[in-house]
RNA sequence: GGUACCAUAGCUCAGUAGGUAGAGCAACGGACUGAAAAUCCGUGUGUCCCUGGUUCGAUUCCGGGUGGUACCA
């Protein structure tokens, strides 16, 4: 089942968000008698199921799952945590397992596993407040003279209409002392293990009408009431999300339920967007239609068994 | 059936004192290293309903047609 170099695969299945990667990755799960790791933000989080299209039961019960649920709402969680997780994990389960599956639309947490982020010390919650605060006070302005003063080099390249790219990179300096531009390296990293990538897609106009089928579902499941459940904690990072932060808006009578709906559409097909693009800048992706079963099957044996 | 008003981008609409047009939303493209379903940047994609007329030139003015809306019957 090795292929030349002994080395055991990782299987990355991903795409936009309700192209299909769920029903796909149960199927080649159970033919390979393997498990699946999630790369998804969102479905960590054990209270955002419905809205986050989370497997259901019996898919969870069909095949072990990793990575879902496994988060408290009100859990701090970054990329680097699940870069050491997901890699400690894989080192236990290739004892046992020839492939594995990784699945999920998040590009950012995907690559840190398959290329590893750079190293930077844990940042004070308090310290991102603080900017989080003087920059809603102070403005932009502010946080690009800060970042100017503190690393004139990043400066020269960041995006300086984005605060949160800006605010990253002060609390690196602040956290350090050092300038953030110095701690970049982006290293990949090489992993003891083969990686595949596929990339699921489908035509937009289908893809964007599964879309608004799968968001009537979530409706009909009850996603309404999970959002309410979920009102205390509507504050915290986990909740600006897709599906929820619309309900909030209906919730509190500024939009009918009806416009919520629309505009978790329209978001979400704007997401969808943004994650094509993202995996279009790597190349390694094979990218392939969900309904070709056998194609895929063939690749990723083709590639292991070569 | 009559009268009035309307017809411009995917949608809602603005505009052109006659020189082939522009906003919002949608859409499309892009960026991305501990917030990533986040955050941010860029782009107008058009038989100006059809058809005659006037004019060097009509989306714009005039006539007719078609469709829609409102009111009157």
């Amino acid at each position: 089942m090795q292929n030349q170099s002994g080395k055991k695969q990782l299987i990355v299945i991903t795409g936009p968000t309700a192209v299909g990667k769920t029903d796909l990755c149960i199927r080649l799960a159970k033919e390979f008698s393997t498990v699946i790791l999630s790369a998804d933000s969102r479905q960590f989080y054990q209270q955002m199921s419905i809205g986050t299209a989370k497997p259901g039961k019996e898919e969870l019960a069909a095949v072990p799952h990793y990575f879902i649920g496994q988060l408290s709402i009100d859990a701090y969680y970054n990329v680097s945590m699940f870069e050491q997780q997901a890699m400690d994990l894989l080192d236990d389960l290739f004892q046992k397992h020839e492939r594995i599956i990784l699945t999920g639309g998040s590009g950012l947490y995907i690559d840190a596993l398959c290329n590893g982020v750079d190293n930077f010390p844990d940042i004070d919650p308090e310290v991102r407040l603080k900017l989080k605060n003087d920059f809603a006070e102070r403005g932009i302005e502010w946080l690009r003279d800060y970042l100017k003063q503190l690393d004139p080099e990043y400066y020269n390249i960041v995006d300086i209409h984005n605060p949160n790219r800006m605010t990253r990179a002060i609390e690196v300096c602040l956290a350090t002392k050092k300038p953030y531009s110095q701690q970049r390296f982006g290293v990949k990293k090489t992993r003891p293990f083969e990686i595949l990538r596929i990339a699921l897609n489908r035509p937009r106009e289908i893809l964007f009408e599964r879309i608004h089928q799968r968001t009537n579902a979530m409706i009909d499941e009850g996603l309404v009431e999970e959002v309410r459940s979920l009102l205390d904690y509507r504050h915290l990072n986990a909740l600006n999300t897709v599906g929820y932060k619309e309900i909030f808006a209906y919730l509190d009578g500024e939009w009918t339920l009806e416009q919520a709906i629309e505009k978790i559409k329209t978001n979400t097909r704007r997401y969808a967007k943004r994650q094509i693009t993202w995996f279009k800048r790597t190349p390694d992706y094979h990218w392939m239609h969900p309904d070709e079963y056998q194609n895929i099957l063939d690749l990723i044996k083709q590639t292991c068994d070569a």
